[in-house]
DNA sequence: CCGTTTAATTCAATCGTTTGATTGAATTAA
DNA sequence: TTAATTCAATCAAACGATTGAATTAAACGG
């Protein structure tokens, strides 16, 4: 029942009439699985958010639960261009920085900023945040799909930045834990968004209390990993 | 489809047959929603497990959600005699460490400790676990039940921890915010214990493996707040 | 530039199942 | 005898999926 009504947005002249179908009824998957789950998502839910027939759903993916997967495949593409530059300038910040531990904070501190950036700021995250997040606290047959593509080259590259500030081997699993409690650190700050709003008496995330939380955080991780504070919040 | 077949358990006499129905159906409504979540799993699925008739969850709560209902508030209650010591020690703790930083970080020490034995150790919390997680993650119209009873009057002792040791007030978003990150620390171990998992090779969590999450949990935890390491494991 | 053909896509209608809930009779224990 | 509880049977509603006809837009031949 989204646009039906109302004036379509930009019908892209350059997709065909079904990669359009197949691109809205991605987006409705993504707006509904996310808010309230695999199960408690309908066909007609899905159709009519995304102002195609039922059939739609099967002619283009085969069925609801092949919905669900070409969702988290997509996510998987679609935050490559966020996730991406923060990983790789992590990975050269970290092996740029050696033992001199002020760089690998200035790492720390840059990889803090890049990912509160991409799951606290903005609206592209807003749906594709809490549909990771449930697959990660509740994994589904179809966890893989993430894991491979999202999940578990993160952890990899925070493994790598825990074991060279604590000098440990990336390999062990000390250094695997380490880096799952810094992810943990940062993930919290999503997963239980409810609770630190009720506690804080907030209601939504705003730029001033973004960048308190992000201020927190990195304090903590540096704290955490024994690296010292650097004296401004510059990044390069 | 539990114990139909199999020798029935311990038919405590002093329960009505109504009770002991009302018992199987929450221990029941514990396993699958904690597993399935809410609209997954359905009434006959309940039934069978608790070995009862579907219309005795109507006769017994009123409907499904009113048995799901019925399950977070047993769980806030069956919890208390383990969160509530731990919480009680570390209150009184903090108030006799007053400004005594090795004395706090003996009582950070013994949070963490209670709190991995309550999360990873044992059985009492396989479905207890996850369900206070799925709530989390993912509050439901429900979530009140676990915040009023449980998740908020932990954030208060661990914010009331974290402020001592950083010296900030507690009721500032400052010591909230390090809270929670505190919090992100421990949970995590549950919430994405499939993604540790996988990233280390385990398959469940073993004494072992326990203790040694349990000491980096304790170093990242004492880091974080700056506070110094205990030189042995005791915790009294 | 037109009319026709063709394949891709959309649609309303309907399929058989499963859902949560309810009923009134049967059973149990006090 | 009585009240509490269990039971098989059944309800209407909603579910995911499927069907064959209708519609659309592009390709083609004149």
């Amino acid at each position: 029942m989204a646009q039906n009504t109302a004036r379509e947005p930009a019908p892209d002249a350059s997709l065909s009439r079904g990669d359009e179908t197949r691109g809205q009824l991605l987006d409705a998957g993504l707006t509904l699985f996310s808010r309230y789950g695999y199960d408690s998502v309908t066909t007609r839910q899905l159709a009519s958010e995304a102002g195609a027939n039922i059939a739609a759903i099967a002619y283009h993916f085969g069925g609801k639960r092949d919905l669900y997967r070409a969702v988290l495949h997509r996510l998987v593409e679609d935050t490559e261009p966020l996730v991406g530059p923060v990983a790789q300038r992590m990975a050269e910040g970290i092996a740029a920085a050696g033992a001199d531990k002020a760089a690998l904070a200035r790492v720390v501190a840059g990889f803090v900023h890049g990912f509160t950036s991409i799951f606290l700021e903005g609206d592209f995250m807003a749906h594709r945040a809490p549909m990771v997040m449930r697959e990660y606290a509740n994994p589904s047959q179809d966890f893989d799909i993430l894991y491979e593509g999202r999940l578990g080259p993160i952890h990899r590259s925070v493994t790598a930045l825990a074991a060279a500030a604590l000098g440990m081997d990336p390999d062990s699993p000390e250094a695997k834990i380490r880096a799952h409690a810094v992810m943990g650190n940062l993930v919290v700050f999503e997963v239980a968004k409810q609770l630190l709003m009720r506690r804080t008496g907030w209601e939504a995330y705003t730029p001033d209390r973004i960048a308190l939380v992000r201020r927190m955080i990195t304090e903590a991780v540096l704290n955490s990993l024994r690296l010292p504070h650097p004296d401004n919040g510059d990044r390069q």
